[in-house]
DNA sequence: CTTAAGTACGGAGTTAAGTACGGAGTCAAG
DNA sequence: CTTGACTCCGTACTTAACTCCGTACTTAAG
């Protein structure tokens, strides 16, 4: 199942990105450069593969591309008391934003409901989605 | 409870973004230009104070601002077919993303939990919070 | 009535995240 | 052993989403 040995370009395509993405993920150091295995042209493992999903997963999520470097950071390991601290409080923004989408969801689901029943159509108020509140 | 009649300043403030920010949503339609109400300075309600929040948490969330305006589209609603069919679309990406977040808050608190016990830190994978596919 | 702080508006500048390009090297197929 | 597709690498350009700037006007405070 592990498709070791890609080339840049079919890495790329798997992961439905363009090969210029990858190249700019290595310029700034958030995914390791492989190394060469014969002549001068790089092998991607199943390792980048995966990298490079979370990357684009993470993002659609709102993440830039730093605190998705966070997270890598994370998931390499070590230094576990700071590590710990970090996880803590990117857990706790993810759980805000899990709620925020939950209410999204729900206001979406009511304006599709409510279409259902009234084909014309009045105000439906997504914006209300969000309880009150700052944050 | 309702403070209206916000200046553009008290708007932003309250908004937790800058002035700047607000002018820009103007420039480009994504929040109506309010009346003036006495001399040439415009004041704000309610409504623009929600519509602003909404436009930072979506954003958050990942949406650009071109889905933002069309979330709020779906908010003031009219053109029901139509209407119902983007809130399909947005309601299954949303339920991706859904899902997607609660695998890295679920990865997050295994790591978590994972240092609690072993203070040393060893290779946690968040990474592997996604289950295979590509999507 | 005069300021200092805030506002209106248009245009230029900045940042993050790519995207495009050009020239040289590589590699598998014919 | 050449040809066409792909790779390497550096530099330059682009796009979205602001952010800053300058100039002119307004408004609340003293």
């Amino acid at each position: 199942m592990s498709n070791d040995q890609l080339t840049i370009g079919a890495l790329a395509k798997a992961c439905g990105v363009n090969v210029e993405s990858i190249r700019y993920y290595h310029r700034i150091g958030l995914l390791p450069i492989p190394p060469r295995d014969l002549g001068s042209i790089r092998r991607y493992t199943d390792d980048s593969l995966k990298r490079v999903h979370f990357i684009k997963r993470a993002q659609r999520l709102g993440f830039s591309l730093d605190e998705v470097a966070l997270l890598l950071g994370l998931a390499d390991g070590e230094h576990c008391a700071e590590t710990k601290s970090i996880a803590q409080r990117k857990l706790k923004l993810v759980e805000e934003k899990l709620s925020d989408l939950a209410a999204i969801q729900a206001a979406l689901k009511r304006l599709i409901r409510s279409c259902q029943r009234t084909p014309g159509g009045q105000g439906c108020p997504i914006i209300d989605s969000f309880k009150e509140g700052t944050r």
